[in-house]
DNA sequence: AACAGAGCCAACCGCTCATGC
DNA sequence: CGCATGAGCGGTTGGCTCTGT
């Protein structure tokens, strides 16, 4: 025998919460807790509720100490780097900013900060980074879809980041520099810092020349993957997302921004990562059939540098191993 | 002022994993 | 050991609000 059933689900109420039955539930939990169990807690307290819904309104809504909307720049910058490394674990990256909700980070990275990052791409060109392009008009359906939508998106926001980086090195070619608002700014600024940690993989990106910096040594590359060996469960050296603990965020965060840079810049600077390494890193796994693809802006008016960085970024970083 | 479309967000849905029986 | 349920999570959606025409 199993446990008693979750609800009666067409004895429980739907949608909004009304101010009388939050107050019923705060006052529950503020003075006898949850229990330990959601399921029979709208029962104890005379609410048509079902269990779940109750420990999400508690968890997102009622819970002491939650912030709602106002989100700091710090913040911001937190959640990009950490989408960049892990995707989309909101729990986690929850975790890691003291008063906010998976579900607030989720719905703000959906609704603004992905735009306000990556700006508007076209469609035409999202289709065909979904379906890839046939120069004969005979479409190929077997790669299709190529990417996930998460593993797209951390690309995307790589590339655009990285592309935006890579004006520091072009900084005598002042038409191909784009217009950074304040907060593209200040995440190329984190990326500079990431890249400078925790090998000196690349130096300060204003200082970059074509060669600028001596090759990753094997003992060197060894010592960013045991870095983050704390995580006794990891699947894999190069899939940092899956079994993150809070001490191992920043690490993690400074270490596959590392790796993706040790990609995109592969023939510069000498970074050789195992193959079956590589072959685990979904996000460029799944690049496989539409490198040629990728092009990317933030605006119509940096067109044609998006289409250099990310070609660039390809032919150099990426051709390698896939 | 009225309408349409876009943006936003609270809440639901469905899945996975852990755990009780 | 296997089944059923609980907890937690990410994806999705419905409806409200805002903005532009």
């Amino acid at each position: 025998m199993g446990r008693a059933p979750c609800c009666d689900k067409a004895n429980v109420k739907k949608g909004p919460w009304s101010p009388e039955e939050d107050a019923k539930l705060k006052s529950y939990i503020d003075k006898y807790g949850t229990g330990g169990n959601w399921i029979a807690l709208p029962q104890k307290i005379g609410l048509k509720r079902c269990g779940k819904s109750c420990r999400l309104r508690w968890l997102n809504y009622l819970r002491p100490n939650i912030k709602h909307g106002g989100f700091s720049e710090e913040e911001d910058n937190i959640i990009c780097s950490l989408y960049i490394s892990i995707g989309s674990r909101w729990s986690i990256i929850a975790a890691q900013l003291p008063g906010r909700t998976d579900n607030d980070i989720k719905n703000y990275w959906n609704t603004r900060l992905k735009k306000k990052l990556l700006g508007r791409r076209k469609q035409s060109t999202a289709n065909r980074l979904l379906k890839p392009f046939d120069p004969n008009g005979l479409e190929d359906d077997s790669c299709a879809p190529v990417l996930s939508n998460s593993a797209l998106e951390r690309l995307q926001l790589h590339m655009h980041l990285q592309g935006l980086q890579n004006h520091f090195s072009f900084s005598n070619n002042t038409i191909l520099w784009p217009k950074l608002n304040h907060l593209q700014e200040k995440m190329v600024q984190t990326l500079k810092y990431f890249n400078q940690s925790p090998s000196n993989l690349v130096q300060p990106a204003h200082e970059q020349k074509v060669d600028f910096c001596e090759p990753i040594t094997k003992q060197e590359y060894l010592e960013i993957s045991n870095s983050k060996i704390d995580d006794q469960l990891g699947n894999s050296s190069w899939d940092i997302g899956s079994n993150l603990v809070d001490s191992n965020i920043e690490k993690a965060s400074t270490f596959q921004n590392d790796l993706i840079d040790g990609l995109i810049n592969n023939k510069t600077i000498g970074f050789q990562p195992p193959e079956d390494s590589v072959a685990d890193f979904d996000c460029f796994k799944e690049m496989e059939c539409l490198k040629e693809s990728m092009i990317w802006w933030s605006s119509d008016h940096d067109l044609e540098y998006s289409k250099a960085a990310s070609s660039s970024s390809w032919n150099y970083g990426l051709g390698y191993s896939l």
